[in-house]
RNA sequence: GGCCCCAUCGUCUAGCCUGGUCCAGGACACCAGGUUUUCAUCCUGGUAACGCGGGUUCAAAUCCCGCUGGGGUCACCA
């Protein structure tokens, strides 16, 4: 039968949110399944049962739909209209924890046939000797002394329900893996130890359970980071052990930061820390932290706060912690298709041309799933540059339509930033949106060029300098302009940008001044600063009524000024 | 420490397989100009790299060896 169809995997360990190297291999997986018209499959490995969570497999299934990294087979799910996974090939269940009959049978193949046996070493045992081989500064081999005891005593030990594992007995041969990315890798079999493929607790070890998952799921090609490149051979040998075809591997290099450290969550609380020490701040500024609690964490460099108090911090503090999981990065108001297409690009060259000669960069989802290949990976492991990444933020947003960044930014405050959805309805961020869209690298920057419009008229503060240059200098030129200007916007009848930018054009003509002698007067009076998006969309989304009233409160604010300064 | 992987501008990379077209191209960042009512956008230009040492060759970023450096891994985690 020759069936080629492209089988890739993704196959995560729900302990935790999707880390961003995660969705880089899931994104690359993705695409070589179709690019060659293949299946892209969802596996959850949740063998390990004290860390795994249920949560943290919603969160991650969440993760990929947000990202459009669509599965067609595994875990079901619905999402903004889509169903992701399903079972049409009848290969599941995805989730390991209900997969143990598979694995024992292969378990108990491989002890039939002499390839495994038990071995009733304590963990403590091993440690110890682990230890040892450390301090003689040699890597650690289990001793194959299990495989000496005789097999009548195995199963009578055994049979008395004594804790044992079993261990794989490598082959003698040596492993040559051929990586699509790397090359031929191979392995000697001096460097083989008799792993692990049950542990005490009757869970197969990742090991079995992903070769066993790979073949019995008709996996073609397994696409993964480069740490395990060095499980390849052991994984190869069960295949060989069991009579399983070998599938294509792949193994993409890490992605590390900037300093070159690896990107870790621990990366958050490393920066809330030194902030807060910083800041000499001792006493927790969270009630929920007592302050037993704060001290002894910030004492404790291997202490962590909890992902929402550490948040909590971040907003007392003012400090942004940096993006580490998919979620930081879509709460920061990173748009999928700008992520993707940087993920894409860290490690993956199109190795194509633009037009106008340049390499082509920008491409979405489409283009990647027609063109990409392995031909184009590169082998080198990569730093995650936020600075190039919120540049194709920013360029993907500047590229929306105003309707469409006017629905993504609405939908990203409906969850993010309840400050903007109760403030403005979708119809003001569709006329806020040229503005806004130019300005901002992320959706949550949209709040930094637009915070004129969020406090109370009565709260503006006035920034001295620039009531001093736009309305003061000059003999105050500035501020009777304003007080003209005053008058003619409360009686303009058509509020919208337009028509406002067209009546302040009119407006200098008819003074005799340019366009700034004007604009930065009304600017400042009412914004407070110098700085807004353009005129006509500042005053048209603050309305005519709040125009007004700042003006006039900034022309109060003047008077004293000056009167204080004439007194004084 | 053993084993394995990797090595081009600050960063991501093209070129390397099939040596010459490369005094090394693009992107982000940075710097300088320009456009603009402010800011941003946008436009133009600029700075900036083949880790080191040996070979092979008429010729090496490209092939070979060594060194150095970085990373991974050495779990009853995945």
């Amino acid at each position: 039968m020759a069936n080629t169809e492209t089988i890739t995997r993704f196959a995560p360990s729900p302990t935790g949110h999707l880390h961003i190297g995660g969705a880089r291999t899931a994104l690359l997986c993705w695409a070589q399944a179709k690019a060659n018209g293949g299946k892209f499959l969802l596996r959850i490995e949740d063998t390990d049962q004290q860390r795994s969570s249920q949560a943290s497999t919603r969160g991650i299934l969440e993760d990929l739909a947000w990202l459009g990294i669509d599965w067609d087979e595994g875990p079901e799910m619905e999402f903004e209209g889509r169903t992701l996974g399903g079972d049409p090939r009848d290969v599941g269940p995805f989730y390991q924890a209900q997969r143990l009959e598979l694995y024992n049978k292969s378990i108990r193949q491989l002890i039939e046939e002499g390839k495994a046996y038990p071995a009733f070493e304590k963990p403590e045992e091993l440690e110890a000797k682990r230890k040892e081989a450390i301090a003689a500064k040699t890597g650690y081999k289990y001793d194959r002394s299990a495989l000496s005891i005789p097999l009548d005593e195995r199963i009578a030990r055994i049979d008395a329900g004594e804790d044992h594992v079993v261990r794989l007995r490598m082959p003698d041969e040596p492993i040559t893996v051929h990586d699509q990315i790397l090359g031929d890798v191979t392995v000697k079999p001096e460097e083989f130890d008799d792993f692990i493929i049950r542990k005490r607790d009757g869970f197969p070890t990742y090991h079995l359970a992903v070769t066993v998952d790979d073949a019995l799921m008709g996996v073609t090609c397994v696409v993964r980071g480069q740490e395990h490149l060095i499980n390849t051979p052991r994984h190869i040998a069960i295949q060989q052990a069991l009579g399983f075809a070998t599938p294509e591997y792949a193994h993409l290099p890490l992605i590390f930061n900037q300093d070159g450290s690896k990107m870790s969550k621990r990366d958050k609380d490393k920066t809330a820390k030194k902030a807060v020490r910083d800041a000499k701040m001792e006493h927790s500024p969270i009630s929920e932290i007592g302050h037993e609690d704060f001290a002894g964490w910030l004492r404790d460099k291997t202490r962590q706060l909890p992902a929402d108090r550490l948040n909590e911090l971040a907003g007392v503090l003012a400090i942004e912690l940096p993006e580490i999981e998919v979620e930081d990065f879509r709460s920061a108001g990173y748009l999928p298709s700008a992520l993707n297409n940087y993920l894409a690009l860290l490690g993956w060259n199109p190795k194509t041309k633009n037009e106008d000669g340049t390499d082509l960069e920008h491409f979405g989802m489409d283009y990647l799933a027609g063109n990409f290949s392995f031909r184009g990976v590169g082998s080198s492991p990569s730093k995650f540059d936020r600075v190039k990444l919120l540049s194709f933020n920013g360029d993907t947003i500047a590229a929306l339509s105003d309707e469409a960044f006017a629905k993504v930014w609405h939908d990203w405050s409906l969850r993010h930033d309840h400050g903007i959805s109760e403030r403005f309805s979708e119809t003001d961020l569709l006329t806020l949106a040229p503005a806004v869209k130019t300005r901002c690298k992320t959706l949550r920057d949209g709040r930094k060029v637009i915070g004129f419009a969020l406090i109370h008229d009565c709260d503006v503060e006035f920034d001295g300098k620039s009531v001093h240059k736009a309305l003061i200098k000059s003999d105050g030129k500035g501020l009777e302009l304003l007080k003209l200007f005053r008058d003619q916007i409360g009686s303009l009848e058509d509020f919208t940008p337009d028509a406002i930018e067209a009546m302040v054009k009119c407006f200098a003509e008819s003074n005799e001044v340019g366009m700034g002698k004007i604009a930065q007067p009304v600017r400042v009076a009412v914004t407070g600063a110098a700085v807004s998006p353009a005129l006509g969309q500042t005053l048209a989304i603050l309305g005519r009524d709040s125009v007004v009233t700042r003006i006039d409160r900034c022309v109060e604010h003047v008077g004293a000024m000056t009167n204080s300064s004439n007194e004084g």
